[in-house]
DNA sequence: TAGATTGTTAATCGATTAACAATC
DNA sequence: TAGATTGTTAATCGATTAACAATC
């Protein structure tokens, strides 16, 4: 791997981005790009696509632009995007259960081993052909199975006694739907939050405050 | 309302943060509190809280700090919390299905009014106490309830249709949870992108490129 | 009054955009 | 070679942080 390092977050926001739309660009069967032509079907500039590129490589060809099978492939490789990182989910309500059946794990790193749950009703129930087990089944699961990556979906008090198991026990890495703040409690942990109440507030922001809306 | 106008997305997407904080500390009973407090509980800069919250007028007092209740009031209202803006979901899978039942949508400005899908064997299902009806409905629908806000947790294809759809009977306001860009299409919509699946590309990115981890 | 903490201006830092030389 | 487009440096813009005067 070429350069990398200190690379800013909002460039690493938007490689998924650009990973989609050249997957699906591939699959459509277009084979070359330019910076210009990418930066308008995306809504982005051509100079920030070729600075965030350049981040890790020149991937392109002066006066021709990238291959975009090459380029996809470069991107995802960037990404980690063929890791098998061994993941368990926390928590199988609603929310849990969705994204269990709903996300593509193996296309975006990650294996989905176990499921856990703490409420007897949801225990031995089946989600994308996984059993849900009962919270207390862990400390054996992570002995045998040693998951390197925890989704949370529990309530926030939940996650809060979790994480502190988890983390005892030597997981780092989180996928958080929950308000709890891992990082500021374990500055070492590698946390991704989703935070849906805030995304929607700030839809709740923007239509109370656009233009001929001031009541 | 102060002053208000042209404020940065950066700001914005603090706020729900503040909010959340802010009805937690009213709850444990805390009265008043300072910048600086608040930013070390948030892990932010004492700075970057006064500056943002005087984006929208002098909350606090000197010498003193901020009153909780007040400044959760005054940021519940900037937000627009108490607004009942009508909201209709397309898309009774896993993930819609999980949002109607999960979101505190009332709590957050928005009234769920309607769920709409357009496979029979979801139409007729009930999701926290609303029947699940079929797309086919929908204009009669909106002729009666004149939506605002559309949620969107279809496959990419069926969103495309159903936002052209929507769009021209008038609907402008989205909260989208598949990969069409809307903005793109129509570019006087509002609308707060979910994107779990480059919310996990960057977390895989993010383990498979953290220090000691260069393979 | 003295101490504390805001509101606000100025300085710094980082991210985006523009420009252009290198080169395919 | 001429035309196109990258890679990269420099200029601009915006966001964060620091500093401090105002004031409760």
């Amino acid at each position: 791997m070429p350069k990398r390092e200190n690379i800013s977050m909002s460039v690493i926001r938007r490689l998924p981005r650009y990973y989609r739309f050249l997957l699906q660009l591939q699959k459509s069967g277009v084979v070359r790009i330019s910076s210009t032509e990418l930066s308008a079907r995306l809504g982005l500039t051509a100079s920030q696509i070729r600075q965030d590129l350049n981040c890790f490589g020149g991937f392109g060809q002066q006066g021709y632009g990238y291959m975009v099978e090459q380029l996809a492939e470069a991107i995802g490789n960037i990404l980690g995007v063929s890791n098998r990182y061994r993941t368990v989910l926390f928590g199988a309500g609603n929310l849990g259960s969705a994204i269990a059946a709903h996300m593509n794990f193996k296309d975006l790193g990650f294996d989905l081993i176990g499921i856990f749950d703490n409420a007897p009703s949801k225990v031995g129930s089946i989600i994308r052909g996984i059993a849900v087990q009962d919270t207390k089944n862990f400390p054996a699961f992570y002995a045998q199975q040693k998951p390197e990556m925890a989704v949370l979906c529990t309530p926030r008090t939940a996650a809060e006694r979790i994480v502190d198991h988890l983390y005892q026990l030597g997981i780092r890495n989180y996928w958080n739907f929950t308000h709890y703040n891992i990082a500021m409690k374990y500055p070492d942990t590698l946390v991704e939050n989703v935070h849906l109440n805030d995304s929607l507030l700030t839809l709740c922001y923007q239509i109370s405050n656009q233009e001929g809306n001031e009541h």
